[in-house]
DNA sequence: TAGCAACG
DNA sequence: CATCGTTGCTAA
């Protein structure tokens, strides 16, 4: 295989960088979404030019961006630093609330909830909190448990082991069931962040409790499931390990029946 | 049971 | 890339 050349980075992914910085802050500490979605706007439209923006008149009138945003475009193309910025990265509160959304199942509005409320500042404290488990809902409390191992990528190898085995065993369950790893794995990449499963019957209104047996297999039988986060009709989502040795990841199995 | 929160 | 469908939780 050739080489993989470096991405050519983006002449602006400083000034991206920051306006997506900005963009979180309001959307998961300020809870201003309408802000949040015009920073990601202003920065998209930063994103198609591909010369360095030398100054303001380069961006003058690109669609999304209005006097605010200029206004902090022209403070980092003078000084390098975003005021509003500097501003947001000295709040502790902030910083508490973006750590808390880390954990899977914490969006803005929990977050907010256990660092205002319940004055938690850290992952450590929330890990130590007497009232833990009330705290957080049985998703919440997955994502927590597994943190650190869900923000690890899962290498490409590691995935087609999985897909060997996942063929094998869900055909073996019924030969007409066809099952297929898709998203960035089916696309090619090296590492995914999770394994996304699409499973397929052929006949016609199938049973929708399908989907329920194939995960009760791969738990009590493999032992390859080792939680659950939801289970409906065609969408599953939980959690998966090739063997004890190795960590945990996050699965996903969707099941279209006709 | 509706409506919110979170995920992908 | 954002919007929308699916799922779970909880207040009413």
């Amino acid at each position: 295989m050739a080489a993989k050349r470096k991405l050519a980075e983006n002449p602006n992914s400083e000034l991206i960088d920051f306006l997506h910085e900005l963009a979180d802050y309001e959307k998961n500490v300020s809870r201003m979404i309408h802000k949040y979605n015009a920073y990601r706007k202003a920065a998209s439209s930063i994103a198609k030019i591909d010369h360095k923006i030398q100054s303001i008149t380069d961006i003058k009138g690109l669609e999304g961006i209005g006097k605010k945003i200029a206004a902090k475009i022209e403070q980092y193309l003078s000084t390098g630093k975003i005021k509003k910025l500097e501003t947001n990265r000295g709040d502790e509160t902030g910083a508490a609330i973006n750590q808390m959304t880390r954990v899977m199942g914490i969006g803005p509005t929990h977050a907010n909830k256990l660092v205002h409320q319940e004055k938690i500042t850290s992952i450590d404290e929330l890990r130590s909190h007497p009232k833990r488990d009330q705290l957080l809902n049985k998703t919440q409390q997955l994502g927590l448990k597994y943190l650190e191992e869900f923000e690890q990528k899962i290498p490409r190898d590691e995935i087609k082991q999985m897909e060997t085995i996942l063929l094998r065993e869900i055909t073996a369950m019924d030969n007409l069931l066809r099952a297929e790893i898709v998203g960035s794995y089916r696309r090619g990449a090296t590492a995914s962040s999770d394994i996304d499963v699409l499973v397929t019957h052929p006949a016609v209104a199938k049973l929708p409790s399908l989907l329920h047996k194939i995960v009760e297999t791969l738990t009590k039988q493999f032992h390859f499931i080792t939680d659950t986060i939801s289970i409906g009709d065609s969408k599953f989502m939980g959690v998966c390990q090739i063997d004890t040795s190795k960590l945990h990841r996050r699965i996903d199995i969707r099941y279209i029946f006709n």
